[in-house]
DNA sequence: AACTCGGGGCA
DNA sequence: TGCCCAGAGTT
């Protein structure tokens, strides 16, 4: 496996926001505190499931302080069906307390401090980035890692070095926005398995496709 | 690098 | 019933 040329990099970018032109974040927040607890929880779970735990919990507990009221168990029932709901509401709390003692209650904006709380990985760092604070970031989910790794915008067996590639080869400015792109393509199209390449407009490129023809 | 956490939806 | 889902921490 290689990585696209220049040229054929900016016509997948082309070609994946005509498919896909409302490409956006799928989590349900209104502060960059409740959408950094629903990337928590959306851990390998799928964001719907997401979104009807937290369509309840924030009507109740939307800032750190609110779940800081909370006993972890209490908490592991609300999040239960998020799966691995005891890590999370672990770090949902700690993540909280710290908030509250050394952030005023605030949510970081740098990737530095977000990966110390605990819970928050550099991939969920990168969503709290870009979704919540504007800021240009590719976070690099299972998604994100198989579908740029098949079409050529990566070239790597490990997600950190596919964000490196990823950085180097789509302009800063559409960090984000190629984030989106990609996981819409990998959960539409280019899935896990049984990938519909039939359906794909990048096939002409693609070295996942030109590999299983 | 491999292992663990995990309930719920769907074939 | 078996497989899979917008990952992170530990060993």
């Amino acid at each position: 496996m290689k990585t696209l040329k220049k040229q054929e990099i900016r016509e997948v970018i082309d070609e994946l926001e005509k498919l896909y032109p409302n490409a956006e974040c799928e989590l349900n927040f209104t502060t960059p505190f409740e959408l950094l607890v629903a990337t928590i929880l959306s851990a390998q779970c799928t964001d719907k499931r997401v979104n009807i735990v937290t369509e309840k919990l924030f009507k109740d507990y939307n800032t750190p302080e609110d779940f800081l009221k909370l006993k972890e168990g209490e908490l592991e029932l609300l999040i239960k069906s998020t799966g691995f709901y005891r890590n999370k509401s672990k770090s949902i709390l700690g993540t909280s307390r710290i908030l509250v003692d050394k952030y005023n209650s605030q949510v970081p904006d740098t990737r530095e401090e977000l990966m110390k709380l605990p819970g928050v990985g550099r991939k969920t760092a990168n969503v709290v980035m870009s979704n919540a604070f504007g800021k240009e970031a590719i976070a690099v989910d299972t998604h994100v890692f198989r579908v740029s790794n098949r079409i050529g915008l990566a070239n790597s067996s490990n997600v950190d070095k596919t964000e490196e590639d990823l950085m180097k080869n789509i302009p800063e400015n559409e960090w984000s926005k190629a984030h989106h792109l990609l996981i819409f393509h990998g959960r539409r199209i280019c899935k896990a398995r049984n990938p519909q390449c039939e359906l794909c407009p990048l096939r002409g490129v693609c070295f996942y496709y030109k590999k299983t023809v």
